[in-house]
DNA sequence: GCTGTATATTTATATATTTGTATTAATAAA
DNA sequence: TTTATTAATACAAATATATAAATATACAGC
């Protein structure tokens, strides 16, 4: 599938779920929830060192754009990837800071 | 390297050039420059139908932030892919609605 | 029911982005 | 030097986003 027979509805989806983990909160996130991780709000506040309800907040975002699902189990929220593939974006950022040094 | 290893600043960076990168117009210029294609602003307009100043605009933002790389020669400005590896992004993102289907 | 823990939402303020129109700058050719 | 072409910038209006603080909700155990 090439870009150019994305609809305008795609693009402005992979625009959005781009735009979602575009943020050095959000990119730790996916960093911690490569290789199929899941944790919890508790888990990822506590690793980020942030309020527990900013990190409600970016989890959201990152939910809502199809970026993550979650899943409740008893009082915990555990958060993953939606699609695997996602943190190759991640890796791909960090390629091209090892081209740099 | 991972991207516990990272600077602040690094992962500010790499989240600036991921917002760069995270809009339809930018996404769609990207896909124009796989491969080490260069375009100058005036093709980049015409193919996305769009305002030329607008395509100035956004490409000035892509190279801003990095993204992009500019040559100019003679009355025109070549735009490229500064890191090819950046072309992955958009890879993935196709990767992820060909999953869906 | 009540209490504590875990998450989510709301709100307000500040700041940033997008887009078009108009203008300006740079180069090439006549 | 005048003109045409290409690209970049300035400005303004509308819209979107970030952030923190406060509040609200969901669930487990008693």
């Amino acid at each position: 599938m090439k870009i150019e027979d994305f609809t305008v509805e795609q693009l402005e989806q992979a625009a959005s779920m781009l735009k979602a983990i575009a943020h050095p909160v959000r990119i730790s996130i996916l960093n911690y929830l490569d290789g199929g991780n899941k944790l919890t709000v508790t888990e990822i506040h506590q690793l980020l060192n942030i309020e527990q309800s900013t990190t409600s907040h970016h989890l959201g975002i990152l939910k809502d754009k199809g970026v993550l699902a979650s899943k409740r189990e008893g009082k915990n929220t555990y958060y993953f990837l939606k699609h695997p593939n996602l943190s190759k974006i991640v890796e791909c950022m960090t390629n091209c800071f090892k081209q740099d040094s």
